[in-house]
DNA sequence: GGAACGGCAGTTTTT
DNA sequence: CTGCCGTTCC
């Protein structure tokens, strides 16, 4: 993918539209049948502004697309004349492919669908010149810094300029600097308000000018420095794809110009996640023709944290006068009581432009409602509800697959109480979200590997691998390259080879830097020579390096985890020209979405499913503090609580068939047991709409068992700010409707677990050595059936036979690495 | 230069 | 209770 190449095809695709194919008149548009009148609206009104208010589950991607095909078959635009910009690759990718599907094989690719960030580096890449001064300026094959990069990189300014650390740490100064970037505020423009300030290590001060006067130091004045030094590294970093082009954008109105004219359509997915940068960024390309279409749905920004603004959202019509707002209510997913419960919900939200789902679907279960003693409960509980649906002994549901069913948690943490139990009981799962492919940090440093290879400059990459696997390079060896780079003017790669020479490294040390450097040498070479086998020579440097070995060698559990990863890495090469091209595709466009083929649960966070949607759908964990998190009101207050209840109301609308909610009186959190009262949310559901459920093992129901269950007790024993808090939820309508309930149906919602077929399990017997996914080695301790007791060095466990192979056989894999 | 210990913090996450 | 960092000790 050379991005030049993609150029030319995109200066023809922006040609005038020859008359002969004008000419063409009317093509047919099945792609119109089965529109309903709001949707096939918002496919029909293309010129000027659209706001498209799209609830949940009412087709927003349908009419979305199907609004692209239509501009294409009325030759409005051609593919290359239209901007459309999603937040998420994933969400790019299928807008591409329900395009294609549209319109079958007669459109060529859309160059212009992407993330914002993807569609920036393309724009910036045009004119990286204009980024800096005439000194020092970026330039078109600038490197695109991960999280990673940033943070060192922020730490070594942060260490020369003596500031404590550990009391402000580069991460804290980094989402300052990305908060900035949000709003594209320069350094020379962030407001008075907006500055902070942070300390030196006590003590020291400073001989530089005005990075404060002694004592303190100004965050602005780090991301000055910050700023200074990506140019002089010719890197950028993601806020910067935005904050440059909207620079600019404003500073030439040329360029801005022949952007304007070349996209004559813009869409607009998710709007309410934009951020100010973002925002900026869109109205400098609409302003002109204002053929401008946003979508989006104010009750599902959940994103607040990082710097969307629900504003954008909520002031569209003044942005653009004379908008045409349409809304998207009728919901296709969901039966009526989902959607009545999410609806009841989000209406106690304040400053929402306002939908009213319907559906047409009748019957379906009401959302249910139980409460647990602890999260050991809830997570055995929940186990038990999956296996009995799989089963089949639910009339209203019906039989289920696994893939049906989702539990979605508000933090990760909440997850591993489902794992263990999953495990223990044999329940495949999955786990959604987590690190990205390209976080990995096997990952990370096979592409400082490769960046390395490619720009020999790339001091970032240098120090990175300098020292990985382990040469006997320490901090003392590092800075004497860093001094001689400095003192002659040259990358630290070079700066290398000079110390080499003048012989100030010398020893062990000296002799694998040496390898090193001349390694790099050829690989420098190859990567550069077109002729050159990219996919081979990729695999020779893992190889040659002695990565890959480092991690044969590794004996912890994810080792060969790892090694698979090194794996799909080169084969992922295999897809482009060469090692360049690859390096961009992996900074912004590599994700981790896996075939999902085998039938297992999912496990992800709130905001990890927006979006998706399950059958039947778990949220457990509703406890104040928790969800609502108690950090997020404690920040931002009413409007932290706002964007908690929107991610309820995104939890709750997930759901097509049933969906579960659940709460437990006791959860573990950093090792201690702490109680906590049920979610605010619960009282807010309405009434009619809730089915509440009584847990196995109150047969009582009732008050009593319920307050005992919800940590009553411990209550009690509390101060009195706690006292009023719970007088509250005690006294609520929610609550006292609750405990009439469970008094009423005061029957076990107790079902026989119904066994899942576990695969074959391999026999085992005591002391056998063992490997586990997760766990790693371990000793087989005890065997009941098909469940085993299994020693690991972090504890005992009891695992089903299957998930656990013999440690031969299993934990090394070892013998079937490529390179 | 590398292992072993101690301290401390600990939502949500895309690009 | 974890995992991650940084310091200490060999």
């Amino acid at each position: 993918m050379n991005e030049f190449d993609e150029f030319d095809a995109f200066e023809a695709a922006a040609a005038p539209v020859p008359l002969s194919q004008r000419a063409m008149g009317a093509r047919p548009m099945p792609y119109l049948d089965g529109l309903n009148a709001a949707q096939r609206e918002a496919v029909e009104v293309l010129d000027g502004p659209v706001l498209l208010l799209a609830g949940a589950g009412t087709g927003k991607t349908r009419a979305l697309t199907t609004r692209i095909a239509h501009l294409l078959t009325l030759n409005k635009a051609r593919p290359g004349q239209i901007l459309a910009v999603t937040f998420t690759n994933k969400a790019a990718r299928e807008m591409k492919e329900r395009i294609g599907r549209l319109l079958g094989e007669m459109v060529e690719g859309m160059p212009w669908l992407g993330t914002f960030h993807s569609i920036s580096v393309k724009i910036l890449r045009r004119h990286a010149e204009l980024v800096g001064d005439a000194t020092l300026h970026l330039k078109p094959s600038f490197t695109i810094l991960d999280t990673d990069d940033q943070i060192r990189l922020l730490k070594q300014l942060m260490e020369a300029e003596n500031v404590d650390v550990k009391k402000w740490t580069p991460r804290w100064v980094a989402s300052h600097i990305d908060n900035y970037k949000n709003r594209c505020w320069r350094p020379d423009a962030v407001p008075a308000s907006a500055e902070k300030t942070i300390e030196r290590v006590p003590g020291t001060f400073t001989t530089k000018r005005d990075g404060g006067s002694g004592h303190e130091v100004k965050v602005t004045e780090v991301y000055r420095q910050y700023q200074r030094r990506l140019l002089e590294l010719n890197a950028v970093d993601f806020g910067d794809l935005l904050m440059h082009c909207v620079t600019i954008f404003q500073a030439h109105p040329d360029v801005l110009r022949q952007w304007q004219d070349r996209f004559r359509y813009i869409l607009v997915d998710e709007y309410q996640d934009t951020n100010v940068a973002q925002y900026m960024w869109l109205r400098l390309l609409a302003k002109a023709h204002r053929n401008i279409c946003c979508v989006g749905d104010d009750d599902q920004s959940i994103y607040g944290w990082r710097g969307a603004e629900v504003g954008n959202i909520l002031r569209f019509e003044t942005d653009f006068p004379g908008a045409k707002v349409i809304r998207l209510e009728r919901n296709y997913r969901s039966t009526a009581h989902i959607l009545a419960a999410a609806s009841g919900l989000i209406a106690a939200n304040r400053g929402r432009l306002g939908k009213t789902l319907w559906t047409e679907a009748e019957g379906g279960e009401k959302v249910r409602l139980i409460g647990h003693w602890d999260s050991e409960a809830e997570a055995r509980w929940i186990g038990e509800e999956i296996e009995s649906f799989h089963g089949g002994h639910r009339h209203a549901v019906g039989q289920r697959g696994l893939n049906d069913i989702a539990i979605l948690v508000r933090a990760s943490h909440q997850m591993r109480a489902f794992e263990d139990r999953f495990m223990t009981i044999g329940l495949p799962y999955r786990v959604i979200g987590g690190p990205r492919f390209y976080e990995r940090q096997e990952i990370r440093d096979a592409m400082a590997y490769f960046r390395l290879a490619v720009s020999p400059t790339d001091d970032l990459a240098f120090e990175r691998v300098v020292n990985l696997p382990k040469r006997g390079l320490g901090d003392k060896a590092v800075q004497k390259i860093q001094v001689e780079a400095r003192e002659r003017g040259l990358s630290l790669l070079e700066g290398a080879a000079s110390a080499l020479a003048v012989g100030a490294i010398g020893g062990k040390g000296g002799a694998a830097l040496r390898v090193f450097v001349e390694s790099m040498g050829r690989w420098h070479a190859d990567a550069i020579d077109s002729a050159a086998n990219h996919v081979e020579l990729a695999e020779r440097i893992l190889d040659e390096s002695g990565y890959t070995a480092m991690w044969q060698n590794d004996k912890s559990p994810d080792a060969p985890g790892r090694l698979d990863n090194l794996k799909e890495l080169v084969k992922a090469l295999e897809e482009f020209e060469n090692i360049q091209g690859f390096l961009e595709h992996v900074a912004l466009v590599m994700d981790n979405d896996k075939a999902e083929q085998a039938d297992q649960v999912s496990i992800m966070t709130l905001h990890a499913a927006k979006g998706l949607e399950y059958p039947i759908v778990f949220l457990p964990g509703w406890e104040d503090g928790l969800f609502p998190s108690q950090r997020s009101m404690d920040e931002t207050g009413m409007k932290g609580l706002e964007e908690e209840r929107r991610l309820a109301y995104v939890g709750i609308t997930r759901g097509e068939e049933l969906v579960t909610i659940s709460f437990a009186g006791n959860r573990r959190m950093y090792g201690q047991w702490q109680s906590s009262l049920p979610s605010r949310f619960i009282d807010e559901l309405p009434e009619d709409h809730v089915d509440v459920l009584t847990p196995p093992g109150l047969y009582g129901g009732g008050y009593g068992a319920a307050a005992q269950s919800f940590g009553h007790q411990s209550h009690m024993q509390s101060g009195m700010h706690d006292r009023a808090a719970k007088a509250d939820v005690y006294n609520s309508p929610g609550w006292k409707r609750m405990q009439q309930r469970s008094a009423d149906r005061a029957q076990p919602v107790h079902r026989a677990p119904v066994i899942i077929d576990a695969e074959p399990a391999a026999r085992f017997s005591v002391g056998d050595r063992v490997f586990h996914q997760k766990f790693g080695n371990g000793t087989v301790m005890g065997i009941a059936e098909d469940t085993l007791t299994v020693e690991f060095t972090t504890g005992f466990k009891t695992i089903k036979a299957g998930y656990v192979q013999p440690a031969s056989a299993g934990g090394g894999g070892l013998d079937d690495v490529p390179f």
